[in-house]
RNA sequence: GGAGAGGUGGGUGAGUGGUUAAUACCAGCAGACUGUAAAUCUGCCGCUUCGGCUACGUAGGUUCGAAUCCUACCCUCUCCA
């Protein structure tokens, strides 16, 4: 019981309220927990896993999760923090997701504790009726508590009427659901809370909240998101997952592992005392590299691609596997810049001359020195731009 | 319904007739350096068959010449009612 709360509270930011949730564990009822997740970014990434972990230690503990992918809620587009106008997806996209959800989800949630749901499956029913029944349930006084809301209203900013809705469809999930758990970003704080009292007004017993801080992405700091393209995906290639997180900053290491990592508080606190009694930081970022892609991947990946991390840029060696492709050209041979934009390995052939001033690419670790450069008709070479793009091509 | 402000390169944001492919900052890229793809420093940062071409919301117009002036349209925002 003690140990049940311990799991539950390591890095929440808040739990609303922890009575409530110590009564419900005492129940000793199997709990629902709940999860919505956008309809149109089937592309996990590390900063969804903080959450996601989070669902997992309720399923460690014998509970159910409902992965709620909120494709009605989606149409409404959620008001948190920056608002765009979201694309309505049709049926098929939203299968498609689904699917790549599910892929992606179960790397980290147990299958047999996990259900996915969308909520337009109740929401549709709602119908016109229903949104103002549900709409007179809560009032403009209320929302407006809610600091985007407050801060748009009192300096004159628009605030669309449908925006009011997106909360109380958010917290009527819970109800249809009957979640006895909800949990959520920082940012939605307000909405998760909707939802407790909703359900209370529907005569429910009022739904936890659990809210987890928002990770970081790479530039350390605006939050991790796929449109600032500052993520790393879950399931993105092994080599590059370590090379991305070999790539954050020192400072930001810290907040990772405190966020993503599994080891324990005191080994993380043994690390830092290291570091400042001079141990290279480097090595320290090896650990949690190792760690995270031996998690999304196979145990021992980690290892390997620290090998290939240190060979290819300790020792400026190339890295052991290269992909290899063929190209079919016209004449007997072809500007090297050009080869490379058939490629992709560069966006353009401008880009190509600049790198090749700079010295940017490589022919068999040769550096090219000539704009000019032809490549025959039946040779094979290695080609490298940058630090990190490696092609073999045969022409 | 009325009044006003504004839409500039991936982002923020200068520029009000020519020397402006367009200041600055951020991001990005390359190089150097360090036992990190950290930090720091330097350079680059529209496309091109290297002749040019295409760019400052859209479409026209004035001019030798426009992101800069005019007209229409679209969009965003603010204030008043």
């Amino acid at each position: 019981m003690k140990d049940a709360l311990k799991l539950i509270k390591r890095g929440a930011d808040e739990i609303l309220t922890e009575a409530d949730l110590k009564k419900k564990f005492e129940s000793g009822k199997q709990l629902v927990i709940k999860a919505g997740f956008d309809p149109t970014a089937p592309d996990l990434h590390f900063g969804h896993t903080v959450l996601l972990n989070k669902l997992r230690h309720f399923q460690d503990l014998g509970h159910k999760v409902i992965f709620l992918i909120g494709d009605f809620t989606g149409r409404i587009g959620d008001p948190s923090g920056i608002n765009k106008t979201r694309p309505i997806l049709d049926a098929k996209d939203l299968v498609e997701n689904a699917k790549t959800y599910e892929k992606q989800v179960y790397k980290i949630l147990k299958k047999d504790l996990t259900e996915i749901k969308f909520n337009s499956e109740w929401c549709d029913k709602l119908g016109a009726d229903g949104l103002i029944g549900l709409a007179s349930r809560y009032n403009v006084a209320r929302m407006l508590e809610r600091d985007d809301f407050n801060k748009r209203f009192t300096s004159n900013k628009s605030i669309a009427i449908h925006e009011f809705l997106y909360p109380l469809v958010q917290g009527y999930d819970s109800v249809a659901l009957e979640v006895d758990v909800e949990c959520g970003g920082t940012d939605q704080k307000f909405n998760l809370l909707v939802g407790r009292e909703l359900q209370r007004d529907y005569g429910q017993e009022p739904q936890v909240v659990i809210t987890v801080p928002i990770l970081e992405g790479l530039d350390g700091v605006k939050k991790m998101s796929k449109s600032l393209d500052n993520y790393i995906a879950i399931d993105e290639d092994p080599d590059d997952m370590f090379g991305k997180i070999m790539s954050i900053s020192d400072e930001l290491m810290w907040r990772w592992f405190e966020l993503l990592s599994f080891i324990p508080e005191e080994e993380i606190a043994k690390l830092k005392t290291e570091m400042d009694s001079g141990k290279n930081p480097r090595d320290i970022k090896f650990v949690l590299a190792e760690e995270l892609v031996d998690r999304f991947h196979n145990e021992g990946d980690g290892k390997k691609c620290m090998d290939t991390f240190l060979k290819r840029f300790q020792k400026g060696q190339m890295p052991d596997e290269i992909e290899s492709i063929q190209v079919d050209i016209e004449g007997d041979s072809i500007l090297l810049v050009n080869l490379l934009k058939d490629t992709k390995m560069i966006a353009s052939v401008s880009e190509g001359n600049r790198l090749i001033q700079q010295g940017g690419i490589k022919i068999n670790s040769e550096k090219v020195e000539d704009q000019k450069l032809e490549v025959n008709k039946g040779s094979e070479n290695i080609y490298q731009v940058g630090k990190r793009k490696f092609l073999k091509i045969k022409v």
